[in-house]
DNA sequence: TAAGATTGTGGGTAGTTGTGGGTAATTTCC
DNA sequence: GGAAATTACCCACAACTACCCACAATCTTA
């Protein structure tokens, strides 16, 4: 059963092989809508991961983007870093796409690695990565939390 | 007799089988509405239990997940700890869904679940585990009922 | 009360999905 | 231009999942 189009949810233990391939979950690819043609750009996630959109979704971001002056240094950086890193990437017939050795390197994976659906991202994590960000995220300033949760009934 | 559409009330005692999956009593599927495609979405509960919303109530969660930029990292977090574990999950001719191994592991199920209607979402429990926080919740602060009583006509 | 329908539970089977590897086409580099 | 390396495409298999059928217990209705 898929939800929304585009939209992403649930955790994945999945493995890279030798190929820097991966699998995207299957409920993931029927989430996709036709118009991605098959297609995501993987980039440098904010964290310690790759982060997978479809290619409407960056087409999105590609158009924020567009609309940032260059005359502010931090735009310059800000555009500099995300667009730097990232990359097309097409399924083959199973379903895997193949990551760059530079975001494979970022990400710091392995053979085992965990798939996280973000909503309107897929992010891919090195499990122990993963779990080292989580616990520093505890500190996280818990009334900034409450004050989100506040605003969306669960 | 239904009341509301999508508004779940009492308590059921069934089985989780062998291959993971609960039935949902007849009378919260009769309350489902249409445009739920006979679909759940199951996540984890604060509690140590399993949650079933009926998807259009999770769309609506999803909707607002969507419209949090993952700039903030308290945001990414957010989402990600929200989205991580859920998992849509549509019901069988029998009426049955299907967890998944993490969630179950979760909520430490057994053969013997308790379903309990939640109003808006159904909650899925060890009744063990169930009992000892009824336990721990006799000891809530007073106060925090009266603050609730302001809230809510009983 | 008896017959029929509905509901909860168990299990079998066919199709799907994840994973590994092989071969041909393409690109890169000397 | 040709060899080496890389990439894209294809096939195969094991594990898993979704779908189907069966049956007993309960509830409904005539």
């Amino acid at each position: 059963m898929t939800l929304t189009n585009n939209t992403f949810i649930g955790e994945y233990a999945y493995s890279l092989d030798s190929k820097g391939r991966v699998n995207i979950p299957a409920k993931f690819r029927q989430s996709l809508s036709d118009d991605n043609e098959g297609t995501f750009v993987i980039a440098r996630g904010m964290d310690a991961c790759v982060w997978v959109y479809p290619l409407i979704q960056w087409k999105d971001i590609e158009s924020n983007l567009r609309n940032l002056s260059s005359l502010s240094k931090i735009n310059r950086t800000f555009v500099r870093n995300t667009a730097r890193y990232a990359s097309p990437s097409t399924y083959d017939k199973q379903g895997r796409i193949t990551l760059t050795p530079s975001l494979i390197d970022y990400a710091n994976l392995d053979k085992d690695v965990l798939i996280v659906g973000m909503v309107n991202k897929i992010e891919i994590w090195n499990p122990t990565r993963l779990d080292e960000t989580d616990k520093q995220n505890l500190e996280i300033d818990p009334a900034a939390y409450d004050e989100l949760a506040k605003n969306i009934i669960i």
